[in-house]
DNA sequence: AAGACGAAAGTGGTTGA
DNA sequence: TCAACAACTTTCGTCTT
């Protein structure tokens, strides 16, 4: 009794340790910090400082690039084999009419054997878009955790590569991109939109391949996907630069104007919202670099230069440089 | 020395004949 | 199917802070 009260503490314990990975803000020390599920951050309360961001979930997780992150794999058990469907656990019955000794069945037991046969060909999910979708949903959980993407958008990705799998667009492409592309579109429908550049990064795709996939989903799969505009990645990359919610709504303002003038048409959103971020940033006495602002942005300095270049100049911004 | 600027050539995708 | 085209990137030399 006593024993076993004890093996339960100290697995929770364990357990503990597994998901507060940082229990003291490692600026100020202080125990108050808090873990942001939505964000996929942990905060401290006092400070304010991002602890850990692209927080993962606490799925499996067999990839690690630095001494410390090994360390903290260690919570992995081996990975299930989800390629197969029923993770390799079922049986199956063999087709000679024989028993184990080499003895041929008698005629009632040979009809037994032959309907168990039929009943299992029939539960067991063995068609190809089974086995596909199985696959699929792994790299969907594994590419989503990466990029700290929250639960309820790779559900919807999920849902989009069913429908995309009934169109059997499958086709020559790899499941690998076809749940990169999946994920990306579902991310642009729910308004957080992610660049394709980024998705590729984690991905084992291209972004060519990855584009390539995606207009053809956009295509053959009926889902509204809105143009993403600029605004909707201001957020996320004030955050990355650490910049106020001032300046970044500073850059919302600006990049509305823009809208406006008409100026926005058939530019690429992220260069624009890389432009606007830098003038706000200048205009708040933030002031980030080109390089800076160009590489969470992923683009060129020469395009936020561009870019930057035209909004002042259409807009009437009085830049102090 | 780092950041900003701009010219020139190259790339991949779209469009219209 | 192909050429023209716009947007963006790469590269590199020059100027500014």
């Amino acid at each position: 009794m006593n024993e076993s009260i004890d093996l339960k503490k100290t697995l929770y314990k364990d357990i503990d340790k597994a998901f507060c990975r940082e229990a003291f803000c490692a600026d100020c020390g202080s125990a108050n910090v808090v873990c942001d599920d939505t964000r996929g951050e942990i905060i401290c309360n006092d400070c304010g400082l991002v602890i850990e961001e692209h927080m993962m979930d606490l799925g499996p997780e067999w990839r690690s690039y630095t001494a410390e992150e090994r360390k903290k794999r260690s919570r992995v058990g081996s990975p299930i084999n989800y390629s197969i469907h029923d993770k390799g656990l079922s049986t199956m019955i063999g087709r000679e009419n024989k028993d184990i000794y080499g003895k041929k069945l008698a005629p009632s037991r040979r009809a037994e054997i032959y309907r168990m046969r039929k009943w299992q060909r029939r539960t067991r999910t063995h068609s190809s878009r089974e086995r596909n979708l199985i696959q699929a949903l792994s790299e969907l959980d594994r590419l989503a955790s990466q990029m700290g993407i929250p639960r309820s958008i790779k559900e919807e990705a999920a849902i989009i590569y069913r429908k995309a799998l009934e169109k059997r667009m499958s086709r020559g492409t790899t499941i690998e991109v076809m749940v990169a592309a999946t994920l990306y579109a579902a991310c642009r429908i729910r308004k957080i939109p992610r660049t394709l550049d980024e998705t590729a990064e984690h991905s084992r795709t291209n972004k060519k391949q990855l584009g390539q996939c995606f207009r053809q989903l956009v295509r053959l799969v009926d889902v509204a996907i809105p143009i993403s505009t600029p605004i909707d990645f201001i957020s996320r990359f004030s955050n990355e630069l650490s910049l106020t919610g001032k300046a970044s709504g500073r850059a919302i303002k600006i990049l509305e104007t823009a809208k406006k003038a008409g100026i926005t048409a058939g530019k690429d959103p992220t260069g624009l919202a890389a432009a606007a971020l830098y003038i706000s940033g200048i205009l708040e006495d933030e002031r980030r670099t080109q390089r800076e602002i160009a590489r969470v942005a992923r683009v060129t300095e020469v395009t936020v230069r561009n870019r930057y270049k035209e909004l002042v100049k259409n807009l009437q911004i009085a830049v102090a440089v």
